[in-house]
DNA sequence: GATGAATGAGCCTTCATTCAT
DNA sequence: TATGAATGAAGGCTCATTCAT
């Protein structure tokens, strides 16, 4: 059994999924060539389409990985303690992330996910799947919230959990468009809509942590 | 003598900006080829190309356009009344277009215009005004309900204003990736945030209207 | 009769023609456009197009054009006093002219000419004719110097004529590729070659070798 | 390994040039298309492209290629022997390579060059140079035989030299444009022109005027 | 006649993809 | 499998020319 082979080949298109990721995301995935990906692999042509049929091909592949570290991303925080304290650690930990050069850069391919979902079936179905996911997850800790008393019970658990990720989408954008956005305030912010959609208003909103 | 000419040569202009626009808008600023745009508009090439000098110059024309459109829309609710309940209106007012399907289907060119932006510096400059125009409205906005007492004055202004954008930004995102998803559930979630944030806590939450 | 439409016919002919002229001098018979000319008369290319049928036909009369004033100052010298003086005379007005900034200047286009004569048989006829004139001319002064004993008999008339022009043209090329290029120890040069030429130089002038 | 890769390569890269050759010769620079170099080369618009980043590339080539071959050609009359007659022969060399056919339409690019020149800066620095080395070989062959007492030492070197090359230049234009032109009794003016420049002439050559 | 907006064939070039070696 | 030369279908854009006003 070509055992190696298969390592080796696994290899070659982790190679080629990074040199093409960076390709996307520094170039977008249209003005990005094949020519940009091959050379950045620094493989041939032939090479890497053995690897993979089309570039089309290495752009699924990459919205989906893509979906599955935003799975993680969101699911890392799914603790199960205080389901408040829960959402406060998520939108904690997402900002914190942001802050991050790192973190704010790897994020310039979803945002050409985001917009090519628009125009291509296929990546939507993707990036759809990579929203459900964590909002799926958010709403899940809402309700949770709300049956321990500690969130309004009026609220919609899925419309909430779609609002926080509304938010982290749109902050992305920001802090993409312009890296001089502050981080700090902004979560000051939603950590006061949190404290205040949390406080049965009656106990010292300022009380947390 | 110049007056028809000059009529006519705008009329022309906005005909190729509306064809181009419904090109962007359905496959994308990349996909879309001059063909395209100049098949929709029901001219010839050389003629698209006296009122245009590059696809470049039109997609430029498009983004300007829209960063405009977009300043108005926010400037339309800024009134002078109650602050909260201008941020409110505001809220309200963006969330009912998106309901309207040429609400949503109008952003499609905007959120192109957003990845764009990552990848031209001007189209990010474009971008980059028609987030900061809003931005310091709503800022404003607040800063006035601080003083008046009906916001909690620790919030920093502008990192609201960019959380309300953010919002704004990131369900249109979801809207147009699922246009199932219901705006009103969001719309009372917005509601209860802002109440809460409003309120002083002591006078009932559910008060309002 | 349109009398006076005549007359105003055939300024804007000339008119035309001039800044056709000036915009194939500046940028060649083939990178010039239309617009450049229609431009460089301030005319309207509707306009343009009732004086001449196509770009070809401003192309052709201009040639036409310049094979007439090539003959003309040719002719000029063609004095009826000594004829080798005839050719020294031709000579130096020759370079005369081209030590002139406008001399010079004004053959860029007969440059372009000569190698359109490759490429187009119409323009070629009209070559061949600005060239056959001038060397009948000069053969014909030659001829005469022999008659008169003031010129080696043995020489091909016609070929000295077309050596003279070769000349003329050769130094023409040069001095458009390089106007630094002195036109004085060249004249020199000229000016023996007649001189010797002229010299029966007591031996047989056609004895060499 | 890269060893036929690179034969290969170099070979393409000679058929290319060679076809563009052909086909700027027969149409002009502007004329030929890039299809009709590809068509000529029984390649495909991609092959081409890969050897040369473009049209423009593709003349450039072919104009340097010209003034090598230029060069060499007046390299290989620089004999050694008696100057007078290393000019004589030089010249011969030259006419005898006109009357070739081969000769004579291997010229038609380089009337195409020498007007490009006037319109191409590029073009002009080639051209220059491919004439600048053959005047500077003369002028050295004329300074040898001026202190070999061979030539009236009153010529200027450079501008004898350069008399000689304006012939040859307008004589290709002559026979470019008439091949019936015959060459033999221009050969015969030349020679007799060196002949009666290079006798002393009982007089001293330089008291004419 | 004059105008200049409009036409559309065609040019140069790119780039995803294939295939002989 | 790996290579990289070769392919060829477009794509963006130009420009000589026409024609309704």
């Amino acid at each position: 059994m070509p055992r190696i082979g298969a390592e080796r080949r696994a290899g070659r298109h982790a190679e080629i999924l990074a040199a093409a990721e960076a390709c996307f995301a520094r170039l977008g995935f249209h003005r990005a060539t094949m020519r940009d990906v091959i050379d950045e692999a620094g493989l041939s042509a032939g090479c890497v389409y053995t690897h993979f049929r089309s570039k089309r091909e290495i752009v699924d592949a990459i919205a989906t990985d893509r979906h599955v570290r935003e799975e993680q991303a969101i699911a890392a925080g799914d603790a199960t303690g205080d389901p408040v304290d829960a959402l406060r650690a998520i939108a904690q930990g997402f900002f914190a992330d942001l802050s991050t050069r790192r973190g704010i850069e790897g994020r310039r391919l979803a945002v050409q996910t985001w917009s090519e979902a628009l125009l291509d079936p296929d990546v939507l179905r993707l990036v759809r799947a990579g929203v459900e996911k964590p909002v799926g997850a958010l709403a899940e800790i809402v309700r949770r919230a709300q049956k321990e008393g500690r969130l309004a019970p009026a609220l919609d658990p899925e419309a909430l959990a779609r609002a926080m990720v509304a938010l982290f989408h749109g902050f992305v954008l920001q802090k993409l468009w312009d890296p001089r956005v502050p981080t700090a305030p902004y979560t000051v912010v939603l950590d006061a809509i949190l404290d205040s959609l949390a406080t049965p208003c009656g106990a010292a909103p300022g009380s947390r942590r």
